[in-house]
DNA sequence: AAGGAAGCTTGACACAGATCAAGGCCGCTC
DNA sequence: GAGCGGCCTTGATCTGTGTCAAGCTTCCTT
């Protein structure tokens, strides 16, 4: 068991060595120099190992998160058990916020993920009087609002074909936002989670893998698929 | 043809002797006196009839609306015309931040409507050393993420009775907000808009309302419902 | 190297909701 | 008040996706 991080440990009291490759996507990133030190000691660095909690819907939202490293799966549970992924959190994304005092979904991690962690008031009383900070909030929170809107476009109106292309043409240009444009997009997340992100069941979601196969658009690679004719792929997933 | 307002018209310029009913619902509610007199300058009072168009999805975000009175439709379409209804907008709602430079999707008023039309330049000067103002717009950003997200929840797990009932007892707590408690709904939206905010087609839903009335929740009544058992509806809704 | 568990795929069948088609109920206009 | 158009409801049938049930692959453990 290569690199086991025990969850919770956190290194905050110390400089971090390394240097916080996503700070410049992250809700930190414009800060200059003096502030973000100010902003630094307000942080909790706490690495999470896989399949943990973050936080859950209901819990009482006692801090916000930037994630550093990793990717994460919010979802929500109807009583009876459903779950619906209403998003996927990737280096850089702002974790949290709720309209009331409890969170309003749950967050955990796929793989290994580590957060900076900000209790809820200090890192109020901190963004409160800076409208460079507020005005970064406000564009993460547009552009989660944003997504989301697709995300219902598709629920309620594309068919599975489309729902498995528009996730994948997605997922890749998020990706690519990170490590730069590939052929071959690594997928982390399990297919139940694909399928609970689509509103599908696993099975659809499988049978939906292999029919893009045998039609030649994308190859199933371990842990991935590798897109063959992304102009057609594009189009299946824009239509 | 009664009050007809044609669209368009402002009455900026002059002191609108009628007080605005929502301002404390508004992103302008916690404005005090002298603060609000300047905002109430970069305001524009524009009045649409019935079935126009405020913005549409691509074109250039050039404002920003504060809704006054009446109720909005607010979609995104698919190339063969498939649409998505991803929210309804009620008076004192804020409409049209978008991520990027267009709008990422349409606006249109169902009945009669009234908006505050705020021009993005003079708005985003405003309100840029303002914390107090992007701390409500934050507010407001975080209340319409979370809505989006109790719909992904809806659109992607629930039933079409589920879903209808959701969607009732959503719209009875919304109106109640503003209007206080009532036994009946008025639901100023045509069924084709409830179902593609549902993700259903108009004869799903026009069934589920007729099955929802032979079980004995609610009564259909002309432009609403009336709900017959509000314990048994919330359960149906929740569940 | 064998055994097992977890995740993925495939097949047969069922069903919720879509589609197609007709008819009813207003509220206009003339 | 007759005729028309928009909206809503209802019925018959179809179909995409869900459900149920094996079987397969991969990888981890021992």
């Amino acid at each position: 068991m290569p690199h086991l991080a025990f969850p919770n440990s956190t290194c905050d009291g110390f400089r971090c060595e390394t240097h916080c490759a996503v700070r410049p996507l992250a809700i930190c990133g414009e800060l200059e120099q003096v502030e973000h030190e100010e902003f630094e000691r307000l942080a909790q660095h706490v690495r999470y190992g896989a399949k943990e909690a973050l936080f859950s819907e209901d819990e009482v939202a006692d801090a916000v998160y930037s994630l550093v490293e990793g990717i994460a799966r919010l979802y929500k549970l109807l009583p009876d058990g459903r779950r619906q992924i209403i998003g996927f959190a990737l280096p850089g994304d702002f974790l949290g916020m709720a309209p009331s005092a409890r969170y309003s979904f749950s967050a955990d991690s796929i793989g290994g993920v580590t957060v900076c962690k900000f209790f809820r008031g200090p890192f109020l009383r901190f963004i409160e009087n800076r409208p460079h900070m507020l005005m970064r909030m406000n564009e993460f929170a547009t552009r989660e609002l944003s997504l989301a809107q697709d995300q219902m476009l598709l629920l309620g109106r594309r068919s599975a074909e489309e729902k498995v292309a528009a996730f994948l043409v997605g997922w890749r240009d998020r990706l690519a936002r990170l490590e730069g444009v590939t052929k071959t997009v690594s997928l982390p997340m399990g297919r139940q989670d694909i399928a609970d992100f689509l509103g599908l069941t696993i099975e659809t979601v499988s049978r939906t893998f292999t029919k893009l196969e045998r039609e030649k658009l994308i190859v199933i690679v371990p842990d991935g698929v590798r897109v063959l004719d992304p102009k057609r792929f594009d189009a299946l997933a824009a239509a």
